[in-house]
RNA sequence: GGCGGGUUGGCGGAGAGGUUACGCAGCGGAUUGCAAAUCCGUGAAGACCGGUUCGAUUCCGGUACCCGCCUCCA
């Protein structure tokens, strides 16, 4: 079996992976707050944790591992995201538009990121809503929670809010590496009077009369953040688990406060053994904002015609540990990889075997990059010899599986490409295949060239030539055959007026 | 102020204590009616200063510069 090595945050090396359980290896990912289109920063875990989710998967058995990612929703943004609703005049309740806000953007989350060629999480295999809980679902979990760290001695309740007692959990500062007086003496966070440490976090606070709220002990409320994934991921994947991933912004506060959430309340288990973060992304080497105007979200790409699998592939260009740029250079070429893959490729035989090498490389911290080199690699290979290979279809097959550990090249991921196997297969002209209207002008243009070769009069070539070239075919010259490739501006009426 | 990350050839970007990364672009050649595509070949690196070592871009220390987090942003 493959050893995977994975760069723990907890532990600041990198560890051989050991699952708790193989039979049922686990994982959560902190999942998006729903109150808006997820922007592209919100891409790069998405892809870099299914990227995680696919070896595991390979390594362990698809019905052998669990991954599950929540959506946070109830939170501010989201309130007020309903509350500017309102306020232009919608006759709905703010529950009912809360509702709406959270379900929309839920779907929005699933469409983008269906788009980028993401697994949906699964229990065991078993896509299910229970794999992406929703905060809201869990409140009673939460409470339950919260009661017993009150209990234990580890939080207090002060002025109808709740707060968790850092100084009652030693290990707290572990997982970023501070030290609760460094961060006092750092801190520009505005301290509440009640909190007994400045460092005090909140497990649940009250809400008014208008806001979403729940009944508790402590009156009338809605939870803090941080206790919304201890909560579930107890619920979901057991006290102790595998691998929490998430983006490093949130190493803290948000993970060093589930760890003392968790660790408190269940102290004979130890949590999440392995702690994964990934960089963050910047845009043509600057922080993606709105005020630098350089933000945008995974939906604009996709209008703007880059196409997801195109984003996925930027994505994996850089090692997850390091900051990524987008730039479009990137994406320029990674659209030209694409296209030469897709396009010599055949993806009709399936079992295909993963290439060792691409496996090595993802196990091996998930390096991506070097896993598409190992690609670039038997692409070429592929692209020279394959003529004379007896079981060329075997190597292409083994070619697309490797590809798909990358969550590339999948079934209909190639539809964005004219050039694509499968869309050459099934696109029509009037009634004629692409494939065929491709090879009969190819035919044509054969067969003027060698008359033109006698005559020496190339004028009907190039016109053809340049026809072609005018529906954004590129024009593949070889001493005895001539291939025809779709491009990126092809278009499928100019072509058809040629037949 | 505290904490963390980064600095590799023209650009992007990996691994490895001594042997080609890889991709894009460039250059030379082959091929071609021309061009494109393709093929063959090829130059080019390791921020700076020290240390360890037979040998470091790779390990250790320091300096500089860049970036992020500490504000419920992935």
């Amino acid at each position: 079996m493959v050893e995977i090595r994975l760069t723990n945050t907890l532990t600041r090396r990198k560890d051989p992976f050991r699952p708790i359980d193989p039979s049922n290896v686990r994982m959560y990912l902190c999942g998006p707050t729903v109150y808006d289109r997820a922007h592209l920063g919100n891409a790069r875990p998405v892809v870099v944790f299914d990227v995680l989710y696919r070896l595991l998967r390979h390594v362990y058995g698809e019905d052998h591992v669990t991954y599950v990612r929540n959506f946070t929703d109830v939170d501010d943004k989201i309130n007020a995201a309903a509350q500017a609703v309102k306020e232009a005049g919608d006759p709905r309740s703010l529950e009912e538009l809360i509702r709406a806000r959270t379900e929309e953007t839920i779907r929005w989350y699933h469409a983008d990121m269906d788009a980028l060629g993401a697994l949906r999480p699964s229990i065991r295999g078993e896509v299910s809503d229970r794999a992406e809980p929703r905060a809201t679902d869990y409140i009673p979990q939460m409470i339950e929670m919260i009661r017993d760290l009150i209990a234990r001695g580890h939080a207090y309740e002060a002025e109808g809010h709740v707060l968790f007692d850092v100084r009652s959990f030693p290990g707290y500062g572990r997982l970023s590496g501070r030290s609760v007086d460094d961060m006092i003496a750092g801190a520009r966070v505005e301290v509440a009077p009640f909190k007994r440490d400045p460092m005090d976090f909140v497990l649940w606070k009250p809400s008014s009369a208008d806001l979403p709220g729940w009944d508790s002990p402590w009156g009338c409320g809605r939870p803090g953040w941080h206790i919304e994934c201890s909560a579930m991921s107890a619920a979901l994947l057991g006290e102790s688990f595998d691998i929490h991933g998430g983006g490093i912004d949130l190493q803290f506060p948000h993970h060093e406060n589930e760890i003392a959430q968790s660790c408190c309340a269940h102290p004979h288990e130890d949590f999440a053994r392995v702690w994964l973060h990934n960089e963050m992304l910047q845009v043509e080497g600057k922080k993606m904002s709105k005020s630098l105007g350089n933000f945008f979200t995974v939906r604009d790409l996709l209008d703007q015609g880059v196409p997801g699998e195109v984003i996925r592939f930027v994505m994996l260009m850089t090692h997850y540990r390091k900051p990524m740029d987008w730039t479009a250079e990137k994406v320029r070429e990674a659209e030209a990889t694409l296209r030469d893959w897709h396009h010599f490729c055949d993806f009709t035989e399936g079992n295909g075997r993963v290439d060792p090498q691409v496996l090595e490389a993802l196990a091996d911290d998930l390096n991506t990059a070097g896993a598409l080199a190992r690609l670039h690699q038997m692409a070429r290979e592929l692209f020279l010899h394959k003529s004379q290979w007896p079981d060329s279809k075997q190597a292409d097959a083994d070619f697309v599986a490797s590809a798909r550990m990358l969550g590339l090249l999948e079934e209909g991921m190639g539809a964005w490409l004219p050039g694509s196997f499968e869309h050459i297969e099934s696109l029509l002209l009037g009634d004629m295949p692409l494939s065929d209207v491709l090879s009969k002008l190819s035919d044509r243009l054969v067969n003027l060239r060698a008359s033109a070769r006698e005559s020496k009069d190339f004028s009907q070539v190039d016109a053809l030539k340049s026809a072609l070239i005018a529906a954004g075919v590129e024009v593949r010259m070889s001493a005895e055959n001539i291939d025809l490739v779709p491009g990126s501006d092809f278009d499928p009426d100019r072509l058809g007026a040629l037949v």
